[in-house]
DNA sequence: AATGCTTACGATCAACGTAACCATG
DNA sequence: CATGGTTACGTTGATCGTAAGCATT
């Protein structure tokens, strides 16, 4: 008997379930968590805790080692694929402008500080989509253009900027040597310079996750 | 040039993102706010937040009507189907008895202080799930075989059982009249009532929304 | 005037980090 | 004894509700 009313969905907590995906892909919380951008810790929580709500053990906790039970088999390409759709579909969608430029921020920056929707009125060509948190690895996986980061300057191959005159540790607009002075990063890093200083990018930090295998 | 590295997802907020799929379902961020158990500002907060985070207006705000923008009617699909497809991944997870009992909670309790776990011990043949929020909705739709609510005895149809001694408003349990009295919901209900009363069904309240076409 | 979206503000709760612990190889 | 998972606990921040405002019919 099917239902006239809006047929909706049964989801489980939507972040939970992304540790669980990033754990088992990786067998391991750890990497998951390097993956995430959180700490070992908050992956085991996220997994527990959904495992709680679904009344099914989803890994095998052996030492050191993390199996996927039959169900946890079942579940993770079921999961990884409604995931990846998203993701596909997130992007396809069509920017505003002409030119895509993905921007990563590290750690947890308020990004109204940042008044991107200046950026955007006065760049109308340029579609800004920001990625949030993010650090290296999504640099160098090319997952962002360009990335905000505090405390990371210099590194062989990429642009380093300044973007904040503070002293001590300061934010830097890091981005790919051979595209480091392409139009939309030339422009977005002169419009970050540019900015008044009270705005400048109060990054707090987060967390600070040990290297993984480089 | 594809990549060697573990391919990952570059995944929005997955929660505003199904703010997003509710109210473009539903066009209209009340009737998403009602189905997703919060209010329709949170709604409109979290589709806000996400259209920023992606550079891309996904609705016309017209007078009391929300239009999707083609951004929007490109997007809503997709996302709807990997929605879908975890809801679906989801339903098809065997639970670890032989029948399946989902368990509906109103508002935001704690349900840690349940300890479901003794429940699931000492009933191996049922697999206990949990969906929160719930309300009578889900119920009703038969998203959830049985509800724990606060306040809300007496409904015809339904039978509503109180599961705590306290006075004032309590806790009841109900489920519809027809399955009330199988296995799986009388041993539940048997075990709830039976709790130590300072376990007893804490319900904080969390919101109330005002009924929508009846 | 009633309705539905918006915004500002404060409150609350979920998510997270830290640190200590445990088990195993 | 180094490593990776677990747990307890306190903190932070994302999320939410309230209430006031706005625009349109």
């Amino acid at each position: 008997m099917t239902n006239w009313t809006a047929m909706t969905y049964i989801l489980p907590p939507l972040n939970a379930l992304r540790a669980f995906e990033a754990a088992a892909r990786h067998l391991s919380f750890k990497l998951a968590a390097h993956e995430l951008h959180v700490t070992p810790a908050a992956v085991g929580q996220q997994v527990k805790a959904l495992e709680a709500r679904l009344g099914v053990r989803l890994f095998e906790r052996l030492h050191k080692q993390l199996v996927l039970t039959a169900a946890g088999q079942a579940y993770l390409p079921e999961i990884s694929d409604g995931f990846r759709r998203i993701a596909d579909a997130t992007a396809q969608l069509k920017p505003v402008g002409a030119v895509l430029l993905q921007l990563g921020v590290h750690g947890s920056f308020d990004l109204r500080r940042l008044e991107l929707e200046a950026f955007r009125a006065s760049h109308a060509e340029i579609g800004l989509r920001v990625l949030q948190p993010a650090g290296l690895h999504e640099l160098i996986e090319g997952k962002v253009d360009v990335l905000i980061a505090r405390g990371l300057g210099n590194h062989p191959g990429y642009r380093c900027d300044r973007v904040t005159e503070g002293s001590g540790l300061g934010d830097w607009l890091i981005a790919p040597a051979g595209t480091a002075d392409c139009p939309e990063i030339s422009s977005f890093r002169d419009w970050l310079r540019a900015l008044p200083v009270e705005n400048s990018l109060a990054l707090h930090r987060r967390r600070v996750v040990g290297i993984v295998r480089s």
